[in-house]
RNA sequence: GCCCGGAUGGCGGAAUCGGUAGACGCUGCAGACUUAAAAUCUGCUUUCCGUAAGGAAGUGGGGGUUCAAGUCCCCCUCCGGGCACCA
């Protein structure tokens, strides 16, 4: 059984044989399964309106040739596929046209499936999710309840990026130098209640599991950084003013503490009030608010003048009672730390600049070490390490002794103590928009939260954390209350217009009869107050909560639902979880290094916390695929006109071509250019393999013979080929395991027979990268249809060692001749004869050797002069 | 500014335990087959000198280590990515 035409035709080849398999459930993961197993994971995609891109089968063939290749090895493989389908682009299609998002979705994804599949996959696609599926989402809003009963959930107001023209507001993440990341909006500040998740709460825990993960060290150190771990202490200033308040300041150098000059507070800084002096109060106020109008970009741009102003306050340093002005800046951040600085100008770039702008004092205290050799201390600021000077008892001491003494001291006077901060932030989790997973939780009274928080056997109370989270509505103090696990999915209600609310409420704020339920404080249940009220005490007045959840939220775990998509009952069958475990491979774009990847690594750690997985990270190896330039090197974009679109690749040239070609384009991870013309090599290579192994009539060449031995030169060559190609797909080096088949190939083209077992094994090497035309070629040959099914060629390994050596023979570094001789050949004969060379006696002549290099095997080289 | 990654023929790229630089593919040129074209096949294709044999130079630039450097060390230029007043 095979595709009828005579010729290579990759028309008829491929929906043939993509048919076959998905009959035969070619590539069905099965669970339990004696063998090992081996998880091959994408990023799955966002399914635009714009169809497939041609990045999106670099990674994803990349990964289907590690699958297949691993399968043909004896892995039991999961390789899956599923759609990312929550997201702006939808809603903001939906607000346009009024088509619901979900209706766009579903078109979407179809067309996306049906482009994936002509690229012949060998994905199994019995377990394909959807994360906006109400099954799919019932698990997510199921993480979410988990997060919330640990405390990891709060609600605050929270000055955040609000964009006017998208209607919403984003996370940090999604504002690149004041504008949106979609759609490069401008944006400002705005203060909304958020949802937010404690991710500080596992900083350290994230940092620390990078150290086994096998990623990519730049984007551990891109985690790492984005995390920001610093080390330092929290030292208290008192304000001497009557009523003596204390301003606590963060910094990692305690041992500077002598130098510290002023202080300064962020304008934002609650103690600001409270300090300054009546007399300075106008300025200062008016300084708040130029502070306040200024966008973050003005703000954090650091080519701009520092600015700030005097409190008319000064602050007693604890360690020498210097009595220092306290300032108000905007180059201190509300936000990191304490809101507060201790300014040592001598030692830190950014307040020396502030100290000259408004002629500060700076005070010198770490004297460098070692090198004072050239007489010269260097100029100020000064950054680095040294020994202490005018620090009084801790004088002398160096920097590293000192920030340790400094820290101790102050801890003993009850004035500072050692302190940890992270540049990380906690995750603002809420998006006031419709087309996401909403939140599984309302909002009602203390009352009825203490109704419900009383009995901690009910649904609702064994939902509950341990303290209440709270949140001012309406000027009046609300308790979040959790619709349990019982009661999802909590599915999206229908609306009469997708527009945000534009109060920056989602628009399921303007849906009363589904924002205002009675909720039942023990089972969950809820009822529109459209109803009556029921009868009963534990039925209570609740709005719901209207934010929905961020788009990461569907991806932060969607690799375990794969290990099984259709469980009713929990997020992951245990026993599977356990087999399973997480992807063993993981490929996708360097641009989701931080957001994406950090996130699903604090979900998953959560989820290890709560029993729900047995491993404590998600991806163990993580590769990122380079992006694909258009041919004149530029970034593809519609604007450009530079796309290529695979539909067109694949019509003109087959599907194997499109695989082939992304994979010969260069390595995987580089950043790369389309070229048009190179898809006509690969193409012509396929051909070459089609008539190497069929004849004019579409059955078996002549060429090929059974019975026999195989030629010697021809059989080293397979089992080269079946060597490197083995070890180039380990390495994900799929480049040059498709030169290799190359070469093989034209030595075939130039044999004059080749034997039937010699087509065969190639035919399994070329599976993975040209499935379709290997199974035709194979099935052709008489191969038991599904060469997916066959193991894995070995190398013989003792074929590829050869009893000759060639010797490279040099002359003062440069080749001057070869030598071929019997690999056991003793140093002195290889010398001498290397010396017969005509061409390398003439170089010699007339010399002296001064001296002659012998590597064994490789090469000879004579110094002389 | 700081932290990463990179730079090799006309082009994409091979070769890094230091050991023949340019595998494989594209392009180009010449030839074979053909009435012709397509397809296919063969040869050549880093630069310079030379009819050739051969020689010299050569992996972004400069210096160094070594018998030997694309590969190791130092300095610099350019390109790509990340961070960006995080105290």
């Amino acid at each position: 059984m095979h595709a009828n035409c005579e010729q290579y035709d990759p028309a008829s080849i491929e929906p043939f044989w993509q048919d076959f398999w998905e009959r035969n459930g070619t590539f069905r993961a099965s669970d339990p399964d004696e063998r090992p197993r081996f998880y091959g994971l994408d990023m799955f995609p966002y399914p635009s309106g714009a169809g497939l891109h041609i990045g999106h089968p670099e990674g994803y063939t990349a990964t289907d040739i590690v699958c297949r290749f691993k399968k043909a090895r004896g892995f039991n493989v999961l390789h899956p596929m599923g759609w990312d389908a929550f997201g702006l682009p939808a809603e903001q299609y939906a607000i346009k046209t009024g088509t619901h998002p979900a209706q766009t979705t579903k078109a979407n994804i179809e067309n996306f499936r049906k482009q994936i599949k002509q690229i012949g996959f060998a994905i199994d696609w019995t377990r394909e999710i959807n994360t906006t599926d109400p099954d799919y989402y019932r698990w997510t809003q199921w993480i979410f309840l988990q997060l919330y009963r640990l405390g990891l959930v709060y609600v605050d107001e929270k000055p955040v990026w609000w964009c006017p023209e998208l209607r919403s507001v984003l996370a940090n993440e999604e504002v690149i130098q004041g504008r949106s990341e979609v759609g490069n909006h401008p944006v400002e500040r705005r203060n909304l209640r958020q949802v937010v998740l404690k991710i500080t709460d596992y900083a350290d825990r994230l940092i620390e599991g990078l150290n086994d993960l096998d990623w990519p060290e730049s984007t551990k150190r891109q985690q790492q950084a984005w995390i920001g771990r610093s080390e330092g202490a929290e030292v208290k200033f008192t304000i001497d003013t009557k009523a003596k308040p204390e301003v606590t300041v963060f910094t990692t150098r305690p041992d500077t503490l002598f130098g510290a000059t002023y202080l300064v507070l962020a304008p934002e800084h609650p103690l600001v009030d409270s300090i300054t002096d009546p007399s300075r109060m106008a300025d200062v106020e008016a300084y708040r608010e130029k502070a306040r109008a200024k966008s973050d970009l003005d703000r954090t741009d650091l080519a701009k003048e520092k600015t700030g102003i005097f409190t008319g306050a000064h602050a007693i340093n604890p360690v020498n009672q210097a009595r220092i002005p306290v300032w108000i800046a905007d180059y201190v951040l509300a936000s990191y730390g304490t809101g507060a600085i201790m300014a040592v100008p001598a030692h830190d770039e950014r307040d020396y600049e502030f100290a000259k702008e408004f002629q500060l004092p700076i005070q010198r205290v770490i004297e460098p070490g070692q090198s004072k050799g050239n007489g010269h201390t260097p100029e100020l600021p000064f950054g680095g390490d040294g020994s202490l000077v005018h620090s009084g008892d801790f004088s002398g001491l160096s920097t590293a002794e000192a920030r340790k003494k400094i820290t101790d001291h102050l801890s003993q006077q009850d004035a500072g103590k050692a302190s940890v901060n992270y540049r990380l932030r906690d995750w603002i989790f809420s998006r006031q928009r419709y087309w996401g997973e909403p939140m599984p939780m309302l909002w009602v009274n203390q009352e009825a939260w203490e109704k419900a928080s009383a009995n901690r056997e009910t649904p609702v109370g064994r939902a509950l954390p341990q303290g209440p989270v709270t949140s001012r509505i309406d000027d009046e103090v609300r308790y979040a209350l959790p619709i349990p696990p019982e009661q999802l999915p909590l599915t999206l209600p229908e609306v009469e217009t997708f527009q945000p609310a534009g109060t920056g409420e989602s628009p399921l704020a303007t849906i009363p009869e589904w924002l205002n339920v009675w909720f039942n404080t023990e089972t969950g249940e809820t009822l529109s107050q459209s109803e009556e009220r029921p009868a009963g005490d534990e039925w209570v007045a609740a709005r719901r909560e209207t934010n929905t959840m961020p788009q990461w939220a569907g991806s932060c775990w969607y690799h375990l639902r794969y290990m099984d998509p259709d469980n009713k009952e929990a997020l992951v069958d245990p026993e599977k979880e356990k087999y399973w475990q997480s992807p063993d491979l993981y490929i996708g774009g360097s641009e989701h290094a931080v957001l994406h990847l950090l996130y699903a690594r604090f979900w998953h750690k959560v989820l290890h916390d709560v029993g729900a997985v047995s491993s404590d990270e998600p991806y163990r190896k993580l590769f990122h695929q380079g992006i694909i330039l258009g041919d004149d090197g530029e970034k593809m974009s519609k604007s450009r006109g530079n796309v290529i679109n695979p539909d067109v690749v694949i019509d003109a040239y087959g599907a194997d071509s499109l695989r082939l070609f992304e994979m010969f384009l260069g390595p995987l991870e580089d950043m790369k250019p389309w070229n048009p013309s190179g898809i006509e090599g690969v193409h012509r290579f396929l051909k070459k393999v089609w008539r190497a192994f069929i004849g004019q009539d579409g059955k078996t060449s002549p060429k090929i013979i059974t019975g026999g031995e195989e030629a010697k030169d021809l059989q080293k060559a397979l089992h080269q080929t079946i060597h490197k190609v083995t070890e180039d797909i380990e390495g994900l080096r799929l480049n040059t395991a498709i030169s290799q088949m190359m070469i093989f190939i034209n030595q075939v083209t130039k044999a004059e027979a080749v034997q039937r077992s010699t087509a065969m094994a190639f035919l399994q090497l070329l599976a993975p990268f040209a499935p379709h035309m290997s199974e035709e070629i194979w099935a052709r040959l008489g191969g038991e249809p599904g060469i997916a099914n066959a193991p894995w060629p070995e190398a013989d390994l003792s074929l590829l060692t050869s009893d000759s050596v060639k010797y490279v023979v040099q002359v003062n570094g440069k080749v001057r001749g070869e030598l071929n001789t019997a690999k056991d050949t003793g140093k002195d004969e290889v010398l001498a004869a290397a010396k017969e060379i005509e061409k390398v006696a003439s170089f010699l002549e007339g010399k002296t050797i001064r001296k002659e290099i012998f590597v064994p095997g490789k090469i000879v080289n004579f110094v002389a002069n």
